[in-house]
DNA sequence: TTGTACGCGTTATCAC
DNA sequence: GTGATAACGCGTACAA
């Protein structure tokens, strides 16, 4: 830092503490100390100390973030959103990566409180929830984004992927699909039950028999797209896919081409978060769009009442997605 | 925060130095003693406040990041990277945008400045360099990402855009292109002026003439490449486009499909940062693979040296690129 | 080996 | 309207 709030008061012929009036318009000064000190401050190009300032006042202005993977698209527009809504709050983000990795998520929490941020939010991993319940304890405000932990009492922006799900699956069975493959995240995620009660739920409606053999599970990457695929479309003989992320989706793309199977006579497919390219491919390809930026928006906003006292019961709020039927379905 | 070192130091009846040395082991405190202090903090679940540590040792093991936007996947890639290093380090990541502003450029350095990062890794947007004049006069150590500022001594990490452009223009030409159309970011980028010198040398090698109409700027974006891809087909007739972003050739893409020019018969098309996605167009998309994340990492270690007192003279490191040619070019 | 006491930069309380 | 001064949580020189 250097330059302090010593050095200004003691070139301006002032007290640190007219210094910080003027530096808060905490107090009535008088016109003349006041020129006098932003002049020098000026000259001295002065700014204060945040960390001196947070020591003193217990608050940081600065918020934490967890996400599982900056790589991941999806995650980072969520990440776009916040920063936006904190900017113009004054308010800066601390951005962390837990990897999905429970042990990294601790120590990430931990380290977030000791850096004293004025409150989290949070892309839970899971699967256990015992990092969760103490962040819930602590004073500090929490909201989660994308995956709400069930039976906690706390604040969530999700998806919902009930919804799209259940009626992405229904569109494929009206239009002739029996059998559906569908390539999920990891089994614990909220995401990923939400997806698979609309699934079987939209199966139940038309009377098609549930078959769990057609549920995958994966790290929602490329590779786990084009391997997992190739098992519903070789083993499994799946006449549709659904995949949970872009990623999964251009994988199963990729491997029915390899595969040649044509799309959609031979399989289709609709996938998640749907994204420019989508309508380059050919055909191209059916997606659910969903508001990432928005989801990261309103957890922000959420959050800043949170902090700002707001006592309203704890909500989880479901944001809906958009569904995009072009050629692959 | 809550519970501090002074509440550690009461309930294990030691003073907050023992408590103190246990925590940094920095002095030599008895088996016995530091056992049991040990059995306090987790017992209380005591974590040292960095805010606290910080004010005191001056050092925020805190590092500050600067990109244009969180929704270009080109630099969120980058900002991964550079998240693995300093983890593996002990250091945290501050994540800002700047939007290409410099207004808001100049606060986000103030406002890390404040917050005491150790370090700070910039891509600068221009067009001046007032800014960047400023921070390189502070004591606190700076590395420049993707773009290089010129005419400054400054340590950069970047990619060697002047020799990829220059080969893919090359090989443009040597496959029969005579009229071959850029899409660039910005003309005060570095990036932007390396790969112009490469277009320019690579015309200039076979013989070609140089016509400065055949150069658009743009932000990069998808509307970008819609857009200016148009003239460049409709209005300035080029048999070849090269676009400098992901976004910017998925819409000259999109935009040679609508107008029906065949690609590569009518029109090649190559561009920059390769994604899986380029498989799944058709034809599959010619593109250099930019290692953002090695790029990162690089950064990251550049500057971790810097703020271990490394003293070697400035250096700006060129990362080599990579050409995928498939089947637009 | 352990404790005392000061200071990092700021703000808030209380005098003046 | 302005100035001393005591915290905030921690690390460390020095004393014991």
């Amino acid at each position: 830092m250097g330059i302090t709030m010593k050095d200004v008061a003691k070139k301006a012929g002032v007290s640190t503490a007219t210094v910080s009036y003027v530096v808060n318009n905490s107090k009535r000064v008088s016109e003349q100390t006041c020129k006098k000190v932003k002049k020098v401050m000026a000259a001295m190009d002065y700014y204060p100390s945040a960390i001196g300032r947070s020591l003193r006042v217990q608050r940081t202005r600065t918020i934490g973030l967890m996400v599982p993977v900056l790589s991941n698209q999806y995650f980072t527009t969520a990440a776009h959103g916040i920063g936006e809504i904190l900017q113009q709050n004054g308010y800066s983000l601390i951005i962390t990566e837990s990897n999905e990795d429970m042990a990294a998520e601790k120590k990430i929490i931990q380290a977030l409180h000791s850096l004293m941020v004025d409150g989290l939010i949070l892309v839970p991993c899971g699967p256990r929830q015992d990092n969760l319940q103490r962040v819930l304890q602590s004073s500090c405000p929490v909201v989660f984004l994308d995956r709400r932990p069930e039976r906690l009492k706390a604040d969530s922006v999700v998806l919902d992927n009930f919804l799209s799900t259940h009626t992405a699956i229904k569109q494929l069975i009206e239009k002739g699909r029996k059998k559906i493959g569908i390539l999920l995240g990891a089994t614990w995620f909220s995401t990923t039950k939400d997806r698979i009660r609309g699934y079987r739920q939209a199966l139940k409606e038309a009377g098609l028999k549930f078959n769990p053999r057609l549920i995958l599970h994966s790290d929602y990457g490329l590779d786990a797209g084009l391997n997992l695929s190739q098992h519903l479309l070789e083993k499994m003989g799946v006449d549709a896919i659904f995949a949970a992320s872009s990623n999964l989706t251009l994988g199963a793309f990729l491997t029915a081409n390899r595969l040649k199977k044509s799309i959609p006579q031979d399989v289709a497919i609709i996938g998640c978060d749907d994204l420019p390219w989508a309508n380059a491919t050919h055909p191209r390809l059916s997606m659910i769009e969903q508001p990432a930026c928005e989801m990261g928006k309103m957890a922000a906003e959420l959050l800043l009442k949170r902090i700002g006292k707001y006592q309203g019961s704890n909500q989880v709020v479901f944001l809906p997605t958009r569904i995009h039927n072009r050629q692959s379905t």
